[in-house]
DNA sequence: GCATATTGTGCGAACGTTCTCACAATACAA
DNA sequence: TTGTATTGTGAGAACGTTCGCACAATATGC
């Protein structure tokens, strides 16, 4: 015969019905005290017998720690925030925290607001895929505020925070080179490349050939980009500014109709790198609808692994992320802050694998 | 000269500022009472100067409303949930909610501890993925407690609690009376079918045979099937067991295993109907691996609708699920339990519509 | 003119914990 | 014995809000 409480039982009634005070029953029950045996067990059965559930509201205002992570990616429901996601929730659990998620879809706007209702709401501390690598005062003043911030993916210039990437430039160099070796010289890149103040695609290849630009604050397809260049560079290739697609928006569509472009070109390139799974996906439609073969007429490298990529035929050769490993190192950085850690902003580069399948071919002799 | 506080403000000290009570702070801070225009002014002056940020474990405390909605999924890296739990997201943060999310990997005592972690942090709302349809004390606790709860995908015999699900049976009847109609006799069925208590896959056929079996609180792979099945009988086609593939684990390795033991059966079916998007990824690698044509040698409905099956060659024929609009029922509903709504439990379905590609072709005169 | 709303403000008590003390009792060392 | 830890307990004040109330001032109804 459970008893029906439709109130639920504060620590105050488990201590009146134990016959202690409410220190030592929330000593007890919070397990941060002393107690004798024989109370503990009294308070113990008392808790029981209430069904009592701790109020962690109320702990949390008092100990100004809620035990809870605010987490503001991109857009949940893509693979690629959503492996993230599980790893950072898996640590999260662990460790006994909770995981609080909201969606910026890349606005800034949209993470002002979330970052704002995480800091109302007294998160512990905020792991963030910042939108913008530049301006960032909510997140400077969110650190000011003694809220611990860890990045992933990208980082913000100059914010002294933690932070998760991967090592896009080298992977993509890495891709890029093995094209180069199986002999291909026309090799086009299918990229996001968004948001770049500092004018176009030309000037930014310029500025990779004279060095005179720092990649750590790029955001990731443009260091995709960075690699690719580099690589044409080291072969002494020069680059073709027809053969970079730049997408501009990220969007299926979008990314099959700028690689039917690369595809239709009059030179139409031997290989095709694609900076990330949503271009490769956009890349295969067009290469389909195209009617083109792989790899006999066209070698493909994508970055990003995704499920079906190996079970096409032919199978999709691919850098793959480690996507819950990044979300675990991100919770994993960020736990270590909260437990007091106050070393200078640590930056973790997680490494890359080119996983090689049958989408690569030697290029035939021209 | 922004100032440096490095302690967050309270309504105390904003109210000092302003020269008012905290009533009166508390007032127009929260903007829950009357105050004077001026004064109005004058509070929000000072909240701004001092970098004024509300605290909701306060407010929450005092009136018993978090604002927020604890998700119990089952594994957010999946497309299934992720895209579900987006849905929820935008419809919770349209109004003001925040989301909790834990996975439960389908496991009941994930399930149990996720439900408790939430209900300790006070969520205002449990939208949960049941993994379990008739063990569900703590959801009938959490429910008596005063916490509404929304189902999501399946339902909770008897638990008197809104719920949203999708028509499984009938888009899986539908789906396979198309096959039926082009002329497929020999119809194939991959499908988790996993848990269900009540014996073997020939006893839960002879039940639904004999209509001696309510679907409504079946899982979803149950439910395909029971489609499967109901759709045979009202074509008159008699039921071969061996057709029906019961992976019985959620992998793509054991749906692959499972797709390629059916397609190598002595009288191979000319159609296959998977139940899922892991089986049908599945499917598609055995598929491959046996080097069968689609649709010429093997017609395929699949279940869920993933980006990639559109560009596949040729494009996969697909039930689709509207995943984001049933995680925005679910929010829906919960928010109107929020506001007070006491109505009779709600149950939503919601419909499923067939996506016709170019997988499906006419059964070969035999 | 008076009764009654409506608007505006402040005091102090909640909410359910943990924290800081004060104080006992016991243990152990010198 | 005395002193000093260590262990155990309770009273009461936090934490940062909102809420109930008291009260005043102004507006509205007739």
């Amino acid at each position: 015969m459970a008893e029906k409480r439709i109130d639920k039982a504060t620590i105050t009634e488990v201590a009146r019905l134990a016959g202690v005070s409410t220190a030592t029953a929330g000593r007890v029950l919070g397990g941060y005290g002393y107690a004798s045996d024989e109370i503990k067990k009294k308070v113990k059965a008392s808790a029981e017998r209430l069904g009592y559930r701790p109020n962690l509201l109320a702990r949390g205002l008092i100990t100004g720690k809620t035990k809870t992570i605010g987490v503001v990616a991109g857009d949940i429901q893509s693979p690629f925030y959503s492996s993230i996601l599980r790893g950072v929730a898996d640590v999260a659990r662990a460790e006994g925290f909770g995981v609080l998620i909201t969606n910026s879809d890349e606005l800034l706007a949209r993470e002002l607001e979330a970052v704002q209702l995480l800091l109302e709401k007294q998160v512990d501390g905020l792991i963030v895929a910042p939108c913008d690598t530049e301006r960032s005062d909510h997140l400077r003043k969110a650190l000011k505020e003694g809220c611990p911030i860890v990045q992933f993916d990208r980082m913000v210039n100059g914010l002294r925070a933690d932070a998760v990437t991967v090592d896009n430039r080298r992977a993509s160099r890495e891709a890029i080179a093995s094209l180069i070796e199986a002999g291909h010289r026309r090799i086009a890149i299918l990229a996001e490349l968004e948001r770049w103040d500092s004018g176009d695609i030309a000037s930014f290849v310029a500025r990779v050939t004279s060095r005179s630009i720092e990649p750590a604050n790029l955001f990731p397809s443009w260091q995709r980009l960075f690699g690719y260049v580099e690589a044409h560079l080291a072969a002494g290739i020069e680059i073709d500014r027809a053969l970079i697609g730049r997408v501009g928006a990220y969007s299926l569509e979008a990314a099959r109709l700028q690689a039917l472009q690369l595809l239709r070109l009059p030179g139409r390139p031997t290989a095709l790198f694609t900076a990330d799974g949503l271009m490769t996906a956009g890349a295969i439609d067009a290469i389909t609808s195209l009617g083109l073969a792989i790899p006999d007429e066209l070698s493909l490298i994508g970055f990003d692994d995704l499920d079906w990529m190996s079970f096409l035929k032919p199978a999709i050769t691919a850098v793959v992320q480690p996507l819950t490993a990044m979300g675990e190192t991100a919770a994993r950085l960020m736990l270590d802050r909260l437990s007091g850690s106050e070393s200078p902003p640590r930056h973790v580069t997680l490494e890359l694998s080119l996983t090689r399948r049958g989408s690569v071919a030697r290029a035939r002799l021209s």
